[in-house]
DNA sequence: GAGAATTTGCAACATTATAACATTTGCAAA
DNA sequence: TTTGCAAATGTTATAATGTTGCAAATTCTC
């Protein structure tokens, strides 16, 4: 049960999905979370790309599907699969994006391409030590970290006309 | 220039309202941006509390002040006072604080009570490196990096049940 | 199969944010 | 002084995002 992402390269994107939606069905069967066709399709839906997709463009898909879709469909739905560890939103962006180390209780760290819209999830243990350690010297007790890091992927890099 | 903050502490708070604007005005005549009344006003009632305030909440305010505004308005202000480092957004709340370090072109980390709903901004250097290190090593050019914390403050973790 | 719990459908609504364009204000150059 | 421009504000409307509440259907458990 691995995912190996790697946005900013060509990589077989099929498989990823494949991968994503086997690794959901085994977590969600070990939990006995129903894993239902809905919440299925949303999750293909929100690993169509590595791109975070906004809850009502989910619900335009669904609704080109011929699912008679409300809005509470999909943040049902969504909630379902955040709770199961299978997607995560993106707060900057109100977006959401598949779990690459779905099955884990972590929270990542983002690395959102504001010219592509690419995001590559990280586990930084640095980073979560170095947050854990800042919040304990203030006494306070952590219990959801979220970091989202804006700024160019590689290959957008390259593009950039210069620094 | 500065502005001491112990949201988590009692402290006087009216001190720190006056610190804020002072600070403010001094920033805005060093960059020759205009502090109107309108945006003084709001950056006011941002700092009314170390508690985040929505965009809503200052219209509503705004309003009963005799001000005829509407959401543009203040949107406006907000913006404007982001530009200029005098509040943050936190994304996770859709709502806005008084900066802590205004002035300094910085990333705070937050820490945020979701008991008080009281908001410290921290400047962690050892966070800031390794958010550094974690985005170099992906070849990832960071601009904005978001952090925040919920959990529990040291009051509120006093206040609960049990751990 | 009956009863309980979960999931879905559905309608209405709440909240947050922006677009587009007219008007006013502050400031500086002619 | 007045003319002209850029910045700021007013105004209306609308877009985008997210929630509540309840009824119907489905699934699970016994």
């Amino acid at each position: 049960m691995s995912t190996s992402a790697l946005p900013y390269r060509p990589h077989n994107h099929d498989a990823c999905v494949a991968q994503a939606l086997a690794d959901a069905r085994a977590i969600c069967q070990q939990r006995n979370a129903r894993l239902t066709p809905t919440r299925e399709r949303v999750l293909e839906l929100i690993w169509q790309s590595h791109k975070p997709l906004g809850a009502y463009d989910v619900l335009a898909v669904l609704t080109e599907d011929g699912h008679n879709a409300a809005p509470p469909t999909v943040y049902r739905a969504l909630d379902f699969l955040q709770q199961h560890g299978l997607v995560h939103r993106i707060a900057s962006l109100n977006a959401f994006v598949g779990c690459t180390h779905a099955g884990k209780h972590h929270n990542g760290m983002f690395l959102i391409c504001r010219s592509c819209s690419n995001v590559l999830e990280l586990t930084a243990p640095k980073v979560a030590q170095a947050v854990s350690d800042a919040a304990s010297a203030e006494a306070f007790q952590p219990e959801d970290v979220m970091i989202e890091v804006a700024g160019l992927c590689p290959a957008c890099r390259m593009d950039a006309p210069h620094d």
